[in-house]
RNA sequence: GCGCCCUUAGCUCAGAUGGAUAGAGCAACAGCCUUCUAAGCUGUGGGUCGGUGGUUCGAGUCCACCAGGGCGCGCCA
């Protein structure tokens, strides 16, 4: 099949969309004035009930005001429209002006050998229309292993990358390394302190931090193998007499430079382990040589947005420590952010905002259309002036969009966990993994909204009944590879081409139903950015094959497989590798795996 | 004190951009295995959508205020 059959198949085979056009074309035939805006809010859904017919629209209701007419009356007009179509076969209204559509079940059906045809590229669509998005996600400081605050980030974000290319963006994923500032020159000391005791020094921790600028960080078991491999690779030279403390001049931008090199491997290993792959890594210090922020600053100062002022304090709380100071001020209120923000520290040197700022504007420059930060929940304070930053450097409100992740909180049979086996303090993402496995983490974190806060029962997430999301959509996949097996032992291939006349059963048709829905399931969810959507389909979808599955267990006519029908066989093992097409390839946006055999 | 997010069945959560009688799973109760996987299916009961006002033909969804929970609040990243 060429390209353009493709394209033409999708939207043939998206059957709400054909209906949207559909009914807009008679509306418009009807009522030829209507503003665009007012058809851009007609909606073609799924009925929610099996007596509202196959499809359902608002199109009456939704023109009612600018037509100056009754919804009723202007639905009862529409209803009567569409004599000879070859989708619809009866149009009714109901309610206040829904106009409720009976398919030609053959139309309906159709939908099968759709799926056939393009496999996975079923549900595919153009939204995108091959935009750059650049989709930035987990950019955990390379501070520690990556624990579950960093886990529903990363993959949120990469799902959401994963839908937004099937939805027709050009995807780039990124992470981005904060490799400069305070907190990666706390990890060189505490990585400086584990050498020195790899080396054999007596120091404890309390002994130690006095030496420290600021104070000892990260006293975290996962720095000893850094302190080792940094004895290992330059023995003693890095420390003075007596394993001593030396001169921060001979040891600190070598120590910074392994524990970073060797923290980020470790990062990329636990993605690897939770099949998380970043296409680009950015690092902020690269950036900074670069004199990345000051260009950026520059860019700002050039458009007269940049001054130097005092802020208010804030009210309430941290009002006694505070103390009036002149700063480098961005005019973020001019863009959307409350209060004007900081770009210099009072010391001349560059806040990490000023840094982010040429960050984004290196995207941009990179030729990112539309940015999409995922950040945790304690950056939410955050997004109002990294948005007006972006703003005032590209001119337009919508290149830079944030998802907010919520809170995970731990559980296991409802009892909060807290200690992880490696670092104290936190759980870490491989503890979890290992716990649970990759499928359950990834399809477990997609399962809430991520603007919600979530609770993660690890006990249930390996659970093996239908309260287990993961494994009630992998089991509906395994059964359906497990007729299609058995048809083949038989001879019967899943055919595109099969006549589909007998999938007549309700149990079949909501099942083909389900399949139909597909295409705005996947355009809705990119579009609003919600890639739970996806794994809520996919729930759906398997809830109605097994129950399909079932009714084979009732009536012997409804199994899959009948060796005196070779026409009924031959279409309902169409309809089975149409499930199963489907599945694979809500599950690929998931990226979890599916399962051939559950035994 | 201010800003952002959240509040839907006993519990965990959906609710497709304002539509019809608000839906799943768990838990409870009652059924279904000589069968392509019973790790499943079918049915029953369970609701003042946190509260009060407002916008309109129509509000769980939008607006205002209030209550409760979370996150954050000038030289941390």
């Amino acid at each position: 099949m060429t390209k353009p059959d493709i394209a033409a198949a999708r939207r043939e085979e998206n059957i709400f969309a054909a209906l949207r056009e559909e009914i807009i074309a008679a509306l418009v035939g009807q009522l030829p004035d209507l503003p665009a805006e007012t058809l851009a809010r007609i909606d073609v859904g799924p009925a929610r009930e099996a007596a509202h017919g196959d499809a359902t629209t608002n199109a009456a209701m939704v023109v009612a005001k600018a037509a100056r007419a009754a919804p009723q009356a202007i639905a009862a007009r529409l209803a009567g429209a569409f004599d000879g179509s070859a989708l619809i076969a009866r149009a009714e209204v109901a309610g206040p002006g829904f106009i409720n559509l009976h398919l030609h079940a053959d139309a309906l059906r159709a939908v099968v050998g759709a799926v056939l045809r393009l496999g996975e590229a079923y549900g595919d669509c153009d939204l995108g229309q091959a935009r750059a998005v650049n989709v930035e996600y987990v950019s955990a400081n390379p501070t520690g292993p990556m624990h579950v605050g960093h886990c529903r980030g990363a993959v949120v974000g990469d799902v959401l990358a994963n839908l937004l290319g099937k939805a027709g963006f050009v995807v780039t994923k990124e992470y981005y390394i904060n490799d400069a500032g305070a907190q990666v020159a706390a990890l060189a000391w505490a990585s400086y302190w584990r050498y020195l005791q790899a080396l054999g020094a007596d120091l404890s921790a309390e002994d130690f931090d006095p030496q420290v600028p600021g104070g000892l960080q990260y006293q975290g078991d996962y720095l000893v193998a850094v302190g080792q491999t940094l004895a290992d690779a330059h023995g003693a030279s890095l420390a003075g007499p007596g394993v001593s403390v030396a001169d921060p001049a001979v040891w600190f931008d070598i120590v910074r430079e392994h524990a970073i090199a060797r923290l980020m491997q470790g990062v990329r290993e636990d993605l690897d382990l939770l099949g998380v792959r970043h296409d680009v890594f950015s690092s902020e210090r690269a950036l900074v040589e670069a004199g990345a922020a000051d260009a950026a600053i520059g860019r700002l100062e050039a458009a007269g947005l940049i001054y130097e002022g005092v802020l208010e304090p804030p009210r309430g709380k941290l009002a006694e420590d505070w103390e009036p100071r002149a700063q480098t001020l961005f005019r973020a209120t001019g863009f959307g952010d409350d209060v004007d923000r900081p770009l210099r520290k009072s010391d001349g040197s560059n806040t990490y905002f000023a840094n982010d700022i040429a960050y984004h504007n290196d995207k941009m420059a990179r030729g990112a259309a539309l940015m999409i930060d995922v950040w945790g929940a304690d950056h939410g304070g955050y997004v109002s002036r990294m948005q007006a930053a972006v703003r005032a450097l590209s001119g337009e409100p919508g290149r830079l969009e944030v998802v907010l992740c919520q809170i995970v909180h731990v559980l296991r049979e409802g009892v909060p966990v807290r200690m992880s086996k490696r670092a104290g303090s936190f759980i870490t993402l491989r503890d979890m993994i290992e716990e649970v496995g990759r499928d359950a983490v990834r399809f477990t974190m997609v399962t809430r909204k991520s603007d919600a806060q979530m609770e993660f029962d690890l006990a249930a997430a390996v659970a093996q009944t239908k309260d287990n999301p993961v494994f009630y959509v992998q089991y509906a996949h395994a059964r359906c590879r497990s007729v299609l097996r058995a048809a083949a032992a038989a001879g019967v291939v899943a055919d595109a081409g099969a006549q589909l006349g007998s999938l007549a059963a309700e149990p079949e048709l909501a099942v083909v139903r389900r399949l139909a829905s597909w295409p705005r399931t996947v355009e809705g969810a990119a579009a609003a950015r919600e890639p739970h959507r996806i794994a809520f389909y996919l729930y759906d979808l398997a809830s109605d094959f097994h129950a399909l599955w079932n009714r084979g267990r009732d009536e012997a006519t409804m199994r899959f497989l009948q060796a005196d029908h070779p026409t009924e066989t031959a279409a309902r093992v169409a309809l089975v590798e149409a499930v199963a097409t489907v599945i694979r390839s809500g599950l690929a946006v998931l990226g979890v795996a599916p399962v051939e055999e559950m035994r």
